[in-house]
RNA sequence: GCUCCUGUAGUUCAACGGAUAGAAUGGGGGAUUGCGGAUCCUCUGAUGUGAGUUCGAUUCUCGCCGGGAGCACCA
């Protein structure tokens, strides 16, 4: 059990002793670290229904809290402040002995079992094949891997999806586009095979831009777009080779993205797996009264539920999207009996998920149960919107490798040629940028800009690395230095007792974090412990001092921390930058 | 028109209904012949607006003003 709980348990036992009640209050950790390690609001809340002033409850439970034995182990003073909070500081044997655990727990500090034996299956990043793999789709990337993380952190079993829509009108166009420049530009299936997958990407990528066009422009395009549309459900012949073809390129670079993100999938769904349950679930549902038909389409009827009507099967009598992620919720039941489903998407698709769980909700109401959908923010450019109608999209590679170019700029002579360096400046720009992408909160938009994102001060991801890299280089050269148990009556300077004050934290807050799905705390607190630590380095020498047992062990405890933070938030460290 | 999201320093972001609204960046001024200066210190500067609920509101409710997304055969 955590101090935190531990201190909650013990003020509501004492307010149900001394006063009868029971109230709903709670235990924080302050911004301020005046204000102790934890404090709580308790006297605030007690002060109404027990007719007192918040101070004088505040006093009564001040005097009784230090009678408990097992409190004043953890415990060295208890302040009574401002309005009437109680605020508690932990004993310095107790904020001493955390290093000797962190010692002990390792790559393990900060996990908990929480939510042992959860089965959850985590869907993100969805990119879809013969589609660029665009910005959003990183961020999506980014968030999915460090939610799962951090919920496997606490015990649970994860497995991590990506639905991929491999059937639908977009591949129809890009379908259409490829026939088309393959004509023009005087080349041939065949031809393509035999060229590099960043040709054959870059050809898929024209071919979807010059089918989406036409779409839009053409009547007759159109018209032969929603034929192919037809042809591919009907695994038509005359595209299967192309069809097959360009989704084998896709899949083969979306696998390079993945691979360079540290993503491992543990199932791939494709709409054209789950698209045909789906539509038997709707057509099913359709006799029961919970879809309609409408216009020669089906729909869900939203609308009598408060939220909006969404075709289901078209006109054609084609699965939507919609029909097709019907489809997909018992899939992947069937794959991994989860206790949770979480979807992680932008929030464009919010409004039309609420309308797709009802639906669910009518079907099988315990996977709807169990389903929970996270949006995220959009990535705004300010350099105006992209669109991959007009092929002017920024890809998630393309920022990878321009944040690895920067690096190698920034950091060495560009001129070398290493692997080493190659290798480091890898890590160092996917730091830059997933801790762009997570330091803020999951639900708004990321205002996306080079200058200020791919950064190497201040709160950024180089940033953490290279304080990590500071305590490695400690531990290097302190080889030989002992750090094995350390004794209470050291004399602590400030900058040592605030790091040690901040460690103890780490444990509650990547719980928190994965209990209310937000990456960015962990980010701050990594970012707040670098900030200490860098204080305390300037501040103080480590090798060399009176106090270098000790000192040696509090670094490498701030290593083992941001290291593991790193980790849950899916980024890598360097020994070296 | 309807639904949802959103409005905090010049800019980009924080703050379970709590204490003096916290950072980064920008700008001004400084620091260590020491373990990596991609560091550290310091100054500067903000809750769109009007009510309400509360011991206490950036946070909750309502109005107004501004920004964004979604709303039938795309995904």
């Amino acid at each position: 059990m955590s101090i935190k709980s531990q201190l909650h348990e013990s003020l509501h036992q004492l307010s149900e002793k001394l006063f009868g009640i029971s109230v709903s209050f709670s235990v924080d950790i302050p911004e301020n670290i005046d204000h102790g390690d934890y404090s709580t609001n308790i006297a605030l809340v007690l002060a109404k229904p027990v007719k007192k002033s918040p101070r004088e409850v505040a006093a009564i439970l001040k005097e009784n809290l230090l009678l408990d034995d097992s409190l004043s182990h953890i415990v060295d003073k208890v302040d009574i402040a401002g309005p009437g909070f109680i605020n508690f500081f932990l004993s310095k044997s107790m904020l001493i002995n955390n290093l000797n655990i962190i010692e002990e727990k390792s790559d393990t500090f900060g996990t908990s079992d929480i939510l042992k034996d959860k089965k959850i299956i985590t869907e993100f990043t969805d990119p879809n094949p013969f589609k660029e793999f665009h910005i959003g789709h990183l961020y999506s990337n980014t968030v999915g891997e460090s939610l799962s993380r951090l919920v496997a952190s606490q015990g649970a079993d994860v497995k991590r999806v990506c639905y991929q829509g491999d059937v639908g009108l977009h591949v129809a166009k890009a379908i259409w586009g490829l026939q088309k420049n393959i004509v023009t530009s005087a080349t041939s299936l065949e031809e393509l095979k035999k060229k590099s997958l960043h040709e054959q990407v870059h050809f898929l990528g024209q071919a979807y831009a010059t089918g989406a066009t036409a779409y839009e422009e053409d009547e007759e395009a159109k018209k032969q777009i929603i034929e192919v549309n037809k042809q591919i459900f009907a695994k038509d012949p005359e595209i299967v080779d192309l069809y097959e073809t360009g989704k084998a390129w896709s899949l083969a670079y979306f696998g390079e993205i993945y691979a360079r993100l540290g993503t491992v999938f543990d199932h791939f769904f494709f709409e054209s797996e789950v698209g045909e349950d789906g539509k038997k679930l709707v057509l099913g549902y359709l006799e029961k009264g919970v879809f309609k038909e409408s216009d020669g389409a089906v729909i869900f009827p939203g609308e009598e539920y408060g939220l909006h009507n969404r075709v289901f099967i078209n006109s054609l009598g084609l699965p939507t999207y919609e029909a097709k992620e019907l489809g997909l919720a018992p899939a992947k039941y069937e794959y991994f009996p989860y206790d949770q489903s979480i979807v992680i998407t932008g929030n464009e698709i919010k409004e039309y998920f609420k309308v797709l769980l009802k639906a669910l909700s009518l079907i099988r109401p315990e996977l709807a149960e169990k389903t929970l959908h996270i949006g995220h923010g959009m990535v705004r450019l300010p350099e105006g919107k992209m669109s991959s109608r007009t092929g002017n999209v920024i890809t998630g590679e393309w920022l990878l490798d321009e944040a690895k170019r920067r690096v190698v700029k920034i950091m060495y002579d560009s001129s070398v040629d290493d692997d080493k360096i190659d290798e480091t400046a890898e890590k160092v720009g996917i730091a830059a940028v997933k801790y762009a992408l997570l330091k803020s909160g999951i639900g708004g938009d990321i205002a996306f800009s080079f200058s200020e994102s791919i950064t190497f001060e201040g709160n950024s991801g180089p940033y953490l690395q290279y304080t990590f890299v500071r305590t490695q280089s400690i531990l290097t050269k302190a080889q030989d230095t002992k750090t094995g148990r350390q004794d209470d009556d050291l004399a602590l300077e400030k900058e040592e007792e605030i790091l040690l004050r901040h460690l103890v934290h780490f444990p509650e807050i990547v719980a928190y974090a994965a209990q209310v799905y937000a990456p960015n705390l962990v980010c701050e607190y990594l970012y707040q412990l670098a900030q200490k630590f860098n204080l305390f380095y300037a501040k103080h020498t480590v090798i060399g001092s009176e106090q270098e047992q000790f000192r040696v062990l509090l670094a490498k405890s701030v290593g083992q921390t941001l290291e593991n933070g790193l980790t849950l938030l899916g980024i890598p460290v360097v020994y070296k930058m």
